[in-house]
DNA sequence: TAGCCGTGGTC
DNA sequence: TGACCAAGGCT
């Protein structure tokens, strides 16, 4: 632990840090599970609508879990990555089943939950429950390799040498261990982005490896770039738009006619069948699942 | 483990 | 303008 590192972003967080909901005092448990799978892969300005709209309707994790799980793709909108709805409506289910109705606090019992992999349980016991877990994220881990490794950007996968890292930063306190967690993250929403870093908002650029190496360019190999147009995302996406913004079952023309090449289509949408986004009905007409 | 899984904003 | 990017997880 190194006070010199973590006491600077703490000050800058209290200072700057967003007032999102999901940090309010009376934000529950439930609600900061919510707001983290919203949160994978999408932007803050995308999900705070739906995030409200979610908690006003499913205040608690029984009240998703009593409602069909086609209603939370509907509820779901456009986020993008639709099955994250699925589970997080199976996750409901299993709170309910598993845990008395109560999100729980344990790091162990929050990974056994679909859709809830390493970083979100870690989010989820370090933000609702003041825990001391490691909290890597893409932003976290930009941060690091920044500030500590000199690079602009960190490795493709992540690597045991950055859970280390992560791990070696964490204050022992754990009410401070979770308030750094955040202010990490959101250091690197905020001042140490991946784009143009606004280095000179940084609270700790008197302390940054890359900074004090004249911030080299990348050197690795090429980042992925994901190619969307005409790919079968892109197809399931069209198709699943059809459902959600439909009041009941569709008839197939009304999918085919989102998308013209007829191989591609089908493909898609028994791949949105198999993953449970969509339920053939013996009529021959399709719908949101049950 | 690399590839797949949506969507829209940004520069 | 199009490539890149945004609080990942699953197989």
């Amino acid at each position: 632990m190194s006070t010199a590192i973590t006491d600077p972003i703490l000050d800058w967080y209290d200072e700057h840090a967003r007032d999102l909901p999901w940090r309010a005092p009376d934000a529950t448990p439930w609600g900061v599970l919510v707001s983290e799978i919203m949160l994978q892969q999408t932007p803050v300005a995308r999900v705070l609508p739906v995030w409200h709209a979610w908690m006003e309707r499913w205040p608690t994790a029984a009240a998703l879990a009593a409602e069909p799980s086609g209603e939370a793709v509907r509820a779901w909108g456009r986020l993008g990555y639709p099955r994250r709805a699925l589970r997080l409506h199976a996750t409901a289910t299993a709170i309910v089943e598993r845990h008395d109705g109560e999100v729980p606090s344990s790091h162990e019992a929050l990974l056994d939950l679909p859709g809830i992999g390493a970083y979100t349980a870690a989010a989820v016991a370090s933000f609702a429950y003041r825990q001391r877990h490691a909290v890597l994220d893409t932003n976290v881990r930009r941060v690091l390799a920044r500030l500590c490794s000199a690079e602009e950007y960190p490795p493709k996968s992540q690597t045991r040498a950055e859970v280390r890292l992560a791990e070696s930063l964490l204050p022992l306190d754990p009410p401070t261990a979770a308030r750094w967690s955040v202010a990490v993250m959101e250091l690197g929403a905020l001042v140490c982005t991946a784009r143009t870093p606004r280095c000179v908002d940084c609270p700790v650029i008197a302390r940054c490896a890359w900074q004090r190496a004249g911030r080299p360019a990348y050197d690795g190999p090429p980042r992925r770039g994901q190619t969307y147009a005409g790919t079968d995302r892109q197809c399931r996406g069209r198709l699943l738009a059809v459902l959600r913004d439909a009041e009941g079952p569709v008839a197939k023309p009304a999918l085919d006619a989102v998308w013209s090449d007829p191989v591609q289509r089908e493909r898609a949408l028994d791949a949105l069948v198999a993953d449970g986004l969509v339920d053939p009905l013996d009529d021959g007409r399709y719908a949101l699942p049950a």
